[in-house]
Formats: structure tokens, C-alpha cells, sequence
DNA sequence: TTGTAAGCGTTATCAA
DNA sequence: TTGATAACGCTTACAA
């Protein structure tokens, strides 16, 4: 009864007994309490690691009620942008002695749910949310204790302009990018523009509503055609090339990169040169926009540090007991070789007018 | 003290009070217990869904000894084979009921010892490691149980060939890639072939000397020249291209797509042709080759069947008490436009064909 | 068929 | 400065 077996998991009372003292005594040693003396402290670290003593997480969690223990709940994990979320989100969270357990949603609401329940079962001290259907309010409801943070929420109930205050938020300044697009789209004397998106994801709304009243509101308004691309067109863009080919524009600005890269492709396959014959516009800055041929003229957004600033913020949470605020972070245009300034009317014929 | 205040947490005796049970007939009825019967377990149900119930897993793993999490240790979550890795995974992982918790170790040798020793303290029931120095038995000694699995394994001290029997390990026939290979050189006509890589990684020098094996078995032997490329060439590819430009070779072999890619990006810089100046061969199949331009040669290798693999293999060895034997997954050389037949003065290949 | 009680490994409270 | 003891919330012998 008093020898434990080999294959017997050490514990606090292995411990204790090894160094001769009370379990409360070397959990305290171990946490190096003031209170126990110094020569006790060190007789029980020895002991300890004599045994080589592994603290039992889940006994502490359940007598602590907290596990130090993040969920983060994403699309896809092998989604470029989604993996710079999360490994921004791990390090930080790591940094701080947080632990992270992640889900993958696929997009699907019943996922989605399960995953936040599987969290809440798991009484993570906070839950992070990337790319997702659900509004912060939803998403609360499912979370015990409402720790929940939203990286670029795609809620169409949830505000996304800069001036609206919300908590628990993380997004990208698109609508700035989407300025900076437009400035960019002038200045390079394009006339005819096309948005290629799904007109269904509310941050593809969002993008597209930017475009065109940034493109509106110029000394010269140009009006913004739309090209249909359902949400998982970048997987096979023959549809949407096809629909392109019907009648080619000065440029295309796309809902993010990995449609960019993907029409790049389908364009060459069919013989439409880029930037010559059209030009490509991306969004998201994911590494491969930097090396493709041509190289992607982008909005680039800090993925990475979207995934940090939430861990941050859930910290936060957890220390003051209040959500801050939602952090609209920074983006920056990125101008490479898929646009580039057009000849004074010589060149190229613009179809549209 | 009896009731609980509005903030508290629903325990399960607050389920069993309200349908006026024992705890322990509430435990069983929610476990669907046939001793309970019908009418206890329905009550019980509708009690536990009126509070809004949620089981606390901490509790539950205590006493159960058992977490149902598995851990994930990997270099980089956003490296785009990893992520693939991870999702597999964690797929496979969560339709079986496991929780993941993941980590990186950026190739730190100290932060993969921490991460483990996390993991061995949240009692993971497993743990699977991709792409690390680690081998099989230093890895075991961390994580209490021993029940690891290394995904790709790059140790020095691990036999990577076919016939080698080891267990908790899954891997990609790499040789049988790098023959694929080297039959595709042999029948496009190169001669003048380089290998890319740095050398010092054990699967960088498992793939080349695959490659030099198979190039020297072949009816007409051919050298393998080799350029040297650090580690992280892939991210400034620019002195490699310099040692390339010195004496450019028919075709490069790369160690993987991602420096395949960036060299592609490198080469056009410098005004190299592919393939008409030089072939490029990858290796990993990540989703860029696809859609790369030239779209890239390369070896698919199934990354997401490997995370899945993995995460079946911790559930086997949990259910049956030992650690299967290693798999070797087949890949599949997909000869796209970086490389081709050469000679026979033809021109130029016709795009998208 | 259901209830009582012990115990999973910690940490915090209260005494000494 | 240290030790006994009671939780934390759940499952499971053992009783009834």
C-alpha cells in the first residue's frame, strides 16, 4: 500500500514522504512559498526531482477552478492565413503559461457548436474564434463565463467600420485597405474595375462596399463591376475565369489572395497575360503572394499578430475580469507586379469605356 | 447555500436535485446506464438541458485517469505541410472524441522538451510530433506512458529505410519519391542533375542519397551534383541562385516544394528560364505547386493522411496497450510544366495543356 | 433500480 | 514554519 508500483504515476505524496514532510508542506516548497524554509524548500525540490515528480495539471485545474488552458476554434488549419492566426495565437499564449487546444470549425455551424462545447466541457479560461458565422453574442452564449474573443468576425450582425465599440473583437483595418487599393488603382490610370468576390461573406460585403465608395468618391468616380465567385472558387476557377474572359477589365481586386493566385493561374492558362492584359489585385498578404509569378500586388494583414493580440486580449480578460475592447489592427498595400501603371491611352484598348 | 448564485457554475448535483435524484443516479443516467430506468434517465435528461448542464471534463479526466487529449508538437503551425499535418489530425482526433492541444517547438530543442513536459502534465493520453530532432526513445522518456508517435522523423539516430521495424512512427516513402524522380530525369533527357538542399537534416540527406542511389542504378549512371542551401534558404533564396547561376545544371531536385518555389521566384529574378533553362523537381506537394508558374514537378506526399494516421495510431495504442509498428505512406510523383523533355529541338511547350 | 461514500491529486483554510 | 483536513466535481464499488 505505501510503495507504489512502476508503473505508478509519482505524486505529491511520493514526494512529501521521500523529503519527509507533509503533502502542504511540498506543495508549497514546490511553489516556493515564503513560509517554508529555505533548507525544507530545497529537500523537497531534490525529492522531486529524484522521483522526477510531474504535477498533475488536471488536480490542480479542478482544485484551482481555472486550467490555464485557451481553445481556439478556426476554419482550417491549413489555411495559410488561418495557421499564422494560430501560430501567433500558441505563441503568445505559450509565452504566458497558457496552454492551447484547437478545434477545426470547417465552416460549419453544428461544428462550430460542438467544438465551443467541447471548450466550455473542458472549462478553458477563454476561447478564441477565427473566421467564423457566429457574432461575439452567440459565441458567448456557448462559452461558460462568455471568454470569448473574434479574429475578423464574418457576422453579419456584428458592426465592422472603424467607429463602432465593441469588446472581444480582433480585425484588420480592411475598408483603410481597401482605400489604399483604390488610391493605387487610380494612380496606376486603370478605368474599367472588377471585385471578384462571393457577395456573400460579410466581410466579402465589406470589402466590396469599400472598393466602391472609395473608387465613388474620387475626383473621377468609377463605378465597380462585380464578378460572382462562390465562396470556394479559388479551388477550381474556370467558372470565374470564364465569366472574366466575357468581358476582361482593367483589373481585378479580389476578396483575398488565395482567389488572386488561384485566377493568376486560370488567366494564364488561358492566355491572358498579367499585368498586361489585366491586372490582379489580392488581399491578406499570404507568404506566397510574394513569390508568384507574377508577384501579387496585395493588402498585406498581420496575421500573426491578429493570433497574438487575442491570446493578449483573453490575458487581459482573465486578469481584470473585463473583455477590452476591440483592436482594429493595421494593413499596409503592398504593390508588386500583377498591377502596374498603364500607357497614356497607348497600349492596350480599355473594353469598358 | 443550498442554491447556487447566479455566476456559479451548474454541477451535477444541481442536475440531480432538480429531477430529484442522487448524484450518482444522475451520473449514471446521463451516461445512459441500462440499470436507470427510462423514466429516471428522460427526467434526468430534461433537468440536466433545463440548467443548461455542462459536464466538467477536469473532474471527469481526475477521476478517470484519463484525459481523452491527445498533444501536438510540431515546428511551425504555419508551415504549410504542418498544417496539413494538423489537421488531419486533429480530425481524426476529434471524430473519436479527443481533444487536441498543440504546440510549437520552432525547431528549439528546449522548447520541445518544455512543450512535452506540458503535455506530460496535462496527462495527455497521447502525443504525436512532427518533424523533430527528437527520436522515439528520448521522446518516450519525456512523456510519462510513453505512447508517442513522430510524424516524419528526422532524428539521426532512426533508420528511415523500408525494411526497418520500429514502432510509433509514420513516414513517407521518401525513396520511393526520389526513384520516381529520378526515372522521370532519366526519361526527360536531363544529365546534368543537382540536388538542393543543406545536408545536415536527416531527411534532406535521405532524399539525396535516394536520389544519387537510384541516378547511379540506372542503365546510363549519372552523377548528382549538390548545391548547398542552409535550412531556412527558402526565405532569401539569393545566394543559392548565385552558386546555381555558376554552372547552371540541367535540373534541380529540391528538397521541398517550398524551396522549390522560392528558388522558381529566384531563378526568374535572375532571368533563368524554366524549364526551358533549367528544370525544378520539389518534393511535398504542398497546395502552391498546383498553381505556381511554371507549376511545379513535384512528389505528393498525403501530409493530412499523415496527421490522421498519426492521431489512429494514439488511438490504437490506447485502446490495445501497444504501439503499432511504423507505417510508410506511398507518394506520387505529378509531373507538371518545371520540368520537361528536352531536345529533339521542339519548342515551346504549349500553356495549359 | 437507486443511494451512500470513497477517492482521483491538488491547494487552501485553519490550527498548532 | 509546518501539518491535518476539507474541498474541487465527477465516477464507481458497495449497500440497500
Amino acid at each position: 500500500m505505501t510503495r507504489r508500483g512502476a508503473g505508478e504515476r509519482v505524486v505529491l505524496d511520493d514526494v512529501a514522504r521521500r523529503a519527509g514532510v507533509s503533502t502542504s508542506t511540498a506543495s508549497r516548497a514546490l511553489a516556493e512559498d515564503r513560509r517554508i524554509s529555505a533548507a525544507t524548500r530545497r529537500a523537497v525540490r531534490e525529492a522531486a526531482a529524484d522521483l522526477r515528480y510531474v504535477p498533475n495539471a488536471t488536480a490542480r485545474s479542478l482544485r484551482a477552478r481555472r486550467t490555464r488552458t485557451f481553445g481556439l476554434l478556426l476554419a482550417d488549419l491549413s489555411d495559410p492565413v488561418h495557421g499564422l492566426v494560430a501560430a501567433g495565437f500558441e505563441d503568445e499564449a505559450a509565452r504566458n503559461g497558457y496552454r492551447v487546444a484547437f478545434a477545426a470549425g470547417q465552416g460549419d455551424d453544428g461544428r462550430e457548436r460542438r467544438s465551443l462545447r467541447l471548450f466550455a466541457e473542458q472549462a478553458a479560461d477563454g476561447v478564441a474564434i477565427a473566421s467564423t458565422l457566429l457574432d461575439p453574442t452567440a459565441a458567448r452564449r456557448l462559452v461558460p463565463g462568455g471568454r470569448v474573443v473574434i479574429v475578423q468576425p464574418d457576422s453579419p450582425r456584428l458592426p465592422r467600420d472603424r467607429r463602432t465599440t465593441i469588446r472581444g473583437v480582433v480585425r484588420t483595418d480592411d475598408v483603410a485597405g481597401m482605400e489604399a487599393i483604390a488610391a493605387h488603382l487610380v494612380a496606376c490610370g486603370y478605368r474599367d474595375v472588377a471585385y471578384v468576390g462571393d457577395g456573400v461573406r460579410t466581410s466579402d460585403v465589406v470589402r466590396r462596399r469599400a472598393l466602391e465608395r472609395a473608387l465613388a468618391a474620387g475626383s473621377a468616380p468609377m463605378p465597380v463591376r462585380w464578378v460572382r465567385a462562390p465562396d470556394e472558387a479559388w479551388r477550381a476557377p474556370g467558372p470565374v475565369v470564364d465569366a472574366i474572359l466575357a468581358a476582361v477589365p482593367d483589373v481585378l481586386v479580389c476578396f483575398d489572395d488565395k482567389l488572386a493566385l488561384s485566377l493568376l493561374d486560370g488567366l494564364r492558362t488561358r492566355g491572358v497575360r498579367v499585368p498586361d492584359d489585366v491586372g490582379v489585385v489580392g488581399f491578406d498578404g499570404i507568404p506566397y503572394a510574394e513569390i508568384s509569378n507574377p508577384r501579387l500586388t496585395t493588402v498585406v494583414t498581420p496575421a500573426a499578430e491578429m493570433g497574438r493580440r487575442a491570446a493578449a486580449i483573453l490575458i487581459a480578460a482573465v486578469q481584470t475580469g473585463t473583455m477590452p475592447e476591440a483592436e482594429t489592427l493595421p494593413v499596409a498595400l503592398v504593390v508588386r507586379e500583377s498591377t502596374r501603371v498603364r500607357g497614356d491611352g497607348k497600349g492596350k484598348v480599355a473594353l469598358g469605356g
